[in-house]
DNA sequence: CGGGATCCGGAGGGATACTG
DNA sequence: CAGTATCCCTCCGGATCCCG
């Protein structure tokens, strides 16, 4: 809002000759690179993907998630909590009881996320096979 | 195709009691989480952000890409490259010339990953809030 | 110009133990 | 159960050099 610092959303439209190739604020210090870079970290995503409509304890992401720590589950929620995309409710009972779900804001963000998914649900097997084309391509290059 | 290995699209809808949590293949070893994994990565989608309707050369996306080393864009395209999302085009010419454009598969993914960025640069103020409220909170707690 | 090969430091992230 | 704290090590990724 402050001041026009972020080009936004010029996206494409105009090739106009070779004046400027960029398009959009890719900066390193960009807000939007520091949030680009929190979404698309892969226990992030996953999270966000398994919070679709229902609310989730810490021991069961753990279990849904195959493959990640304690450590790294506590962390991300923490980093997702921090940008007001997950909510935590402790209850208070014996023994410790905390439900992660997505804020309205996360819910948002999971629309986008949530086709990403289906995207790759939806490729797998064309990406399989440019994968085995490439491998063959390099291994016919080394012979 | 093969068995019916993936659970794919089961997504939200039935919340069927508490039998099972789970709604899609999240283990580690599954195709799926191998290609998350590739479109998670920073470097990635940025490159896929920027070659929106254009085709850069090398040297081009380094420059707009602010903080990637030249390692990790040659890095980085030539994984897209081998998951057939990028095309390398090498012009025969002195000094050498290698064009790099999305191919139809990638052009697919760059709808996504536009969503994405559009909703982060939406959201940003909100993130940028919640992220605040957060670190003054917490602030408050040490005191 | 467009990279590949090598070296290397630091952070990311795993394993374990402990607490409320 | 739901984490935090500590230790420790891998490997990600930057810097540098070199070549076609």
């Amino acid at each position: 809002m402050e001041d026009g610092t972020f080009k936004s959303l010029g996206y494409c439209e105009s090739t106009a000759d070779d004046y400027d190739v960029k398009q959009w604020d890719t900066r390193e210090d960009c807000e939007v690179r520091q949030i680009l870079d929190r979404v698309a970290d892969k226990w992030s995503l996953l999270v966000i993907a398994l919070l679709d409509c229902q609310s989730l304890r810490f021991t069961q992401l753990r279990r849904e998630i195959d493959g990640v720590s304690q450590r790294m589950l506590s962390v991300t929620l923490r980093h997702l909590e921090r940008d007001g995309l997950v909510s935590r409710t402790v209850h208070p009972v014996v023994p410790p009881r905390v439900d992660y779900a997505l804020t309205p804001l996360g819910r948002t963000l999971h629309q986008t996320i949530k086709a990403l998914v289906i995207w790759t649900e939806e490729h797998q097997q064309e990406i399989a096979r440019a994968r085995a084309d490439y491998d063959a391509r390099r291994e016919m290059m080394d012979a």
